[in-house]
This record gives structure tokens, sequence and C-alpha cells, in this order.
DNA sequence: ACATAATTTCAATTTAAAATGAAAGTATTC
DNA sequence: GAATACTTTCATTTTAAATTGAAATTATGT
């Protein structure tokens, strides 16, 4: 049987306006808004969904729901969870806050911080190339403090994302409530 | 005239190299290619350039390198000059690399922070509505620890934007560089 | 005031990313 | 070992964002 509908699920004006929210905001942070949908759908329930599921709340098409959740799987957003005696799998939200957004901001480093760290090699190839003269002083200079920057940035993410290492939560969150 | 040529354009493949790689990086950034490129561009020149002189190196319609530059100068990366006794305008590129990332970061928070410390807002005016019961337990649980960590955020990266309050470049510089 | 040289705007086009949906692939049960 | 129930893939279409280019606008010098 397709929908065994055990779990009720809930699909309140005020879920449905997180949704909305939570998919726009994934827009602004380059996320596939059928990624960042599914992932605010899953937020607001109880209960691990069924692809079928989300396909039909979110008015998304099969292939979608599929790869954006695989997507969501991989980036430890979403916990897949295989049925015993059924194919069928059902997919619930990582709950806690600390590590969702550390998964965000794993992926976010991979894409956007790690490629600027790559200069620096980029950089050196080149400075054996053209000893001595170079082409273009000010670039160098002005390359040479943001790669700095970039891997003070590196090096601190590297310690909030390590994982089982929560400290860093405390001291964040208890230093600097008050803005 | 059009062209005063007082100053040597140096366009060298290194140069080169470095613009698209800049303009790749941006695109990972969710900058549009056209505007990373221009930056790149000026922060390999040595003197201010001219609407004309992006265009034809970086094959730019002139819409396009107008309405970019005007971004770069609207993000605070780059000035225009506008030359006595002539309508030209020239621009060059901001040369300090902790200067240049906080314009970035800057405008990063506003695009992505800032309407996820909105969420804050709505959440209340929730909770006055459907006082006491609600639609979603789970959701309001994660919601609370990332919202407190977006405002935790929010104190650091407001501090460390504040203009002319530059220890911080030296204490994440300093204390860091090794990772 | 006129002509020139620049900037600015914007409807139309292009481009890259994401979504679709139908077909192909695989477990699971009978 | 079929048949069923679900998952996965991928060529095509859609959508949103960026770019174009030509026309409109505005500043500057004569």
């Amino acid at each position: 049987m397709s929908n065994t509908g055990v779990n009720q699920v809930v699909w309140s004006a005020k879920q449905q306006e997180f949704v909305q929210k939570w998919r726009e905001l994934g827009v602004a942070w380059g996320i596939p808004p059928a990624m960042a949908a599914i992932h605010g759908l899953l937020m607001t329930q109880e209960h691990p969904m069924v692809t079928d599921e989300v396909m039909s709340f979110l008015s998304l098409s099969r292939g979608s729901a599929h790869t954006q959740l695989q997507a969501l799987v991989e980036w430890g957003l979403v916990y897949p969870i295989k049925t015993l005696g059924s194919r069928q799998v059902r997919y619930v939200a990582e709950r806690d806050s600390w590590q969702m957004m550390s998964c965000i901001a794993r992926q976010r480093k991979k894409r956007e911080l790690d490629p600027l760290l790559e200069l620096d090699a980029w950089k050196r190839s080149w400075a054996s190339k053209t000893d001595g003269l170079e082409a273009s002083a000010v670039l160098d200079k002005t390359l040479d403090g943001v790669l700095a920057q970039a891997s003070a940035v590196d090096g601190v993410l590297g310690r909030l994302l390590a994982e089982d290492e929560r400290w860093w939560e405390q001291w964040l969150l208890r230093g600097l409530r008050r803005n």
C-alpha cells in the first residue's frame, strides 16, 4: 500500500507561511527553492515524511522532490529512515539547531571559502614563473591581505565546525547575546 | 577626446587568469559574473579606468559595464573619480583588503542574515495569535535555536564591521594564522 | 543655444540553474 | 520468477537572473 496514513500530518497556515519564508531565505542563501522548501516543510513536521507526501504538500515533481531530498541528506540536514519490511524511505529533519547550521556552514565553506584559499597556490605558481618583476604589484598586495584573512576565517571555521566540539556554542551565545 | 591615453594599461596573462578566477569566485558567492570580473580587472590596475576601457577589456556591453560599475560603487568596492573639466568618470578599486572584505560582508549580511533575523518578529506575531497551543512545537524549538545563533552572529558581525575599529583585524590574523 | 561627449535607462534577448515527467531501474512480496 | 511498489535517472522545459544594445537623457565646452 502506498499510504499507511499512520502519522497525522499537520499543515497549518503558520507552517505554510514558514515554509514560504524558509524558501525565500534559501534563495537568498543560494539554495535551490525546492530544496529549501522541503527542508522547511520537514522542519515543521513531527514525524518523518515520505516522498509522495512531500510532493503533494509542496506541489513538486517526483524528480525534484527526489533530487532535493537526496541533497538534503547529503548535506546532513535530513535523515533517511528505511522502513522495515518495505522499500519506502521516510525523511526527518535534523532537530538540533547548532547541528543544522553547522551543516549549512560546512557546505558554504566548501563552495565559497575553499576556492578562495586555492588562489594562494595559484599565486605561488605565478611567483615562480615571473620571479621578481611582477605584472601587478597592486593586485599582489591586496591579494595577500585577502588570502591572509581567508585563511584566518578558515581557521576559525575549522574550529567552529569541528564535530563534537560545542563549547563554541556556549561562547558564541553567551558572550554576545546583547546587540 | 574619448581616450587621453595617459595611463599605460597592463593586461598580462597572469592578470587575465586572475580576472577569470575572480569571476568564478564571484559566481560562487552569488555575485553577477560581470560585476566580479570588473572588480577583478580593477584590482589588477594601477590606474583608474574609464567605462569604455572596462567594456573593451572584458567584452561587455555598455549597459552591463555601467550597471555593474554602479553596483561596485554602491558596495564601496570601487571609487568613482570625476575628472575635472570633463564629464568622464574614472574608476579605481579599493586597495585595502580589510576594507574590501568588509564591504562584501556588509552586503551579504544585508542579503542573508537580516532576513533571517526578521523571522524573530514573524514568530512573535504568531505567538500572540495562537497563544499557548502551538501548531508545531518541533519547529518552534529548532527555530528558537536558529534565531539565537543568528543574533549572536549578528552581534559579532556588527562589531567586526564597525567602521574605524580595526583591532579585530589584528586579533583575527594574529591569533589564528596557523591552521 | 547648439553640438558633442559622456551617462543612464529599459524592453528584448541570452544564459545558467532548477524543475518536470516519463521511462528505466531495483528491491520486495507473493 | 512475475508482479508490484518504490526509487533513480535524464532529456526536455521552465524560470529567474543577467546581459545586451539602442534610444533617451544629461552634462560640458564652444
